[in-house]
DNA sequence: CGGCAAAAGTGGAACGATTCCAGAAAAGGG
DNA sequence: CCCTTTTCTGGAATCGTTCCACTTTTGCCG
């Protein structure tokens, strides 16, 4: 596993350090974690880690297209490493919980706007907005 | 058109204020401008209107829905007056150019996630992420 | 028309996520 | 094993946004 965690990142020739492959890690345990949650998952391998260096992985790691940042409006930044299969995310506006969703007309229909103003558009961002199971049952009405 | 305004305010029981009129004013004829851009229109009418007051309006208009926040990742949040009818946007990668896109296809599949783990889902936001035509025509290549 | 309670606005301080910075440590090619 | 470059540390700074206590306005009501 962690070989290929190394593997990956002598790929895009980014350089093999533990912090790298500690959030490489957790964000593989953790799916949708925020950069705080990293952080805690990483000093719990490796207590000395600073804030910044996991700021920097993810910033690398996301930049070389290792691992995808997701920020739905009004809420911190989330990381996952499922990557480069066109699924979206499903938010829960009582809680922020998140899930995976797959893509839901196929391939082609989310890469094309109706009208593109001129755009040279090369992703389509969906991002479903509801409540998720445990908060609806806890009030099956509106948001509290 | 400042009586539409009125009515629209009193229509969801927010009291009609000078600066509530001004932040809708500046809203229709600028879409899309975020925070900033917003106070510096109003207080090109109402100069001693505090950034708070606008911090206040906006969020008093978004949750009453007479404006829509968009706010793609890691940018500023914008508003914009067009709401209630399902539109999408593409956001310039380069200099975060924002226009509008009226829905890709139709009304039912951008609501209809493949498998939607169990939530209640309200509504389906998309962002096309590329780069504008101003961006391209500069540098045809990718990203600076 | 003038008064009153509730709603809005003012100005300034506080906050939280993220970034900037300069120096120290570690990676990996020769 | 050494040297250059990349990465990490620790602390300060930034930026958008929110919190707070107090003052002003709005709009209902007599």
């Amino acid at each position: 596993m962690t070989s290929d965690f190394e593997a990956r990142l002598r790929a895009v020739s980014l350089r093999v350090t533990r912090p790298r492959l500690a959030v490489m890690a957790a964000l593989t345990d953790h799916p949708h974690v925020d950069t705080d949650a990293v952080i805690a998952l990483v000093r719990a391998d490796l207590p000395t880690v600073s804030h910044q260096a996991v700021y920097d992985v993810l910033r690398a790691l996301t930049d070389s297209g290792l691992v995808r940042r997701i920020q739905p409006a009004g809420a911190t930044a989330r990381y996952e490493m499922r990557v480069r299969d066109n699924h979206h995310h499903v938010v829960c506006r009582s809680c922020g919980a998140i899930a995976d969703v797959d893509c839901a007309v196929g391939n082609a229909p989310c890469l094309t706007a109706s009208d593109d103003h001129g755009f040279v558009i090369d992703e389509a961002e969906v991002v479903y907005w509801g409540r998720c199971p445990a908060c609806v049952s806890k009030r099956p009405e509106g948001i509290p």
